[in-house]
DNA sequence: CTCAGTGCAAAGGATTTGCATGCCG
DNA sequence: CGGCATGCAAATCCTTTGCACTGAG
């Protein structure tokens, strides 16, 4: 499983994103693409920089800073203050986070289709109440991971 | 409504929480405790400082600091990286966040019985899954404030 | 008196930017 | 060739820390 390539209709959708910002699908973009596809959760700069050798960490945040304007990549707040990245829901599916309030680590997790439609309905709800305008909607559930549980 | 005092209450119970620690209830504390309560959202450091005059920046961070410590505080994260604080669910009532993704401003609003059933459900579910402790859950709903809606 | 609390200035640390060079189109 | 992409280093900006002073108990 680790070390397996992403499918690659992603690599696809993703150049044709970039394509479409004049952006090129360069090689570096490639492999930060791929490292947080193969993740599966959402990793710090630092993660990313020990993924794979020859990163510049100015490079890749500015790569990041690209993939997350051309809607490929999003920024994932946690506990602590160190961004997270991971591939946006329209290449990772919808999904929710478990966050260690320990050592900070997020986990993606999906939810039941009965919460999601309660979550759905929330939204309409409180969009009506408060005139906002309601793009998404996020669950974190914060606890211990199983890491930190035990020490 | 502006300008009126918190329930002394709330002042006692902080006070408690504080002793309980060794740290006293200072009159810096107070005007800290005062203004989160009162503003009914997390706010950002810039914001406590033009709300009262004479705080200093340091004293600020080091006070909120202590009052995350004893539990009177929380730290809020946005999508921008703005650390943003406010009163502790103890002390506020459990409630959650509509997230303005243009202006980043985060307002408080709270969720139906119905959906907090199916989110403590979810929560136990995602912990007998996961292994995961979940000790409490948040849901944002992101989106476009009245005001940035607007322009 | 003693010691936590406060202010000011300097230090930290993740993130951003300037600039010269390299490389794809 | 032209311009985006990349590396390196310097600059930013929120936040934290060192240190001396003040004030409450």
């Amino acid at each position: 499983m680790l070390g397996m390539a992403l499918e690659g209709s992603v690599h696809d959708a993703v150049a044709l994103r970039l394509a479409g910002a004049d952006q090129r699908y360069t090689a570096q973009r490639r492999v930060l693409v791929e490292i947080l596809g193969r993740t599966g959760r959402p990793i710090m700069i630092s993660e990313i920089l020990e993924a794979a050798s020859g990163l510049t960490q100015s490079s890749v945040y500015r790569n990041i800073a690209v993939l997350i304007d051309v809607g490929v990549v999003e920024r994932i707040a946690g506990t602590d203050d160190y961004g997270r990245f991971e591939l946006a829901e329209t290449f990772a599916g919808h999904h929710h986070h478990l966050v260690c309030e320990k050592c900070g680590t997020i986990e993606d997790f999906h939810a039941s289709t009965k919460l999601e439609r309660a979550l759905g309905e929330t939204a309409r709800l409180a969009a009506a109440e408060q005139g906002y305008v309601v793009n998404e909607h996020r669950l974190d559930l914060r606890g211990l991971c199983l890491n930190c549980a035990a020490s």
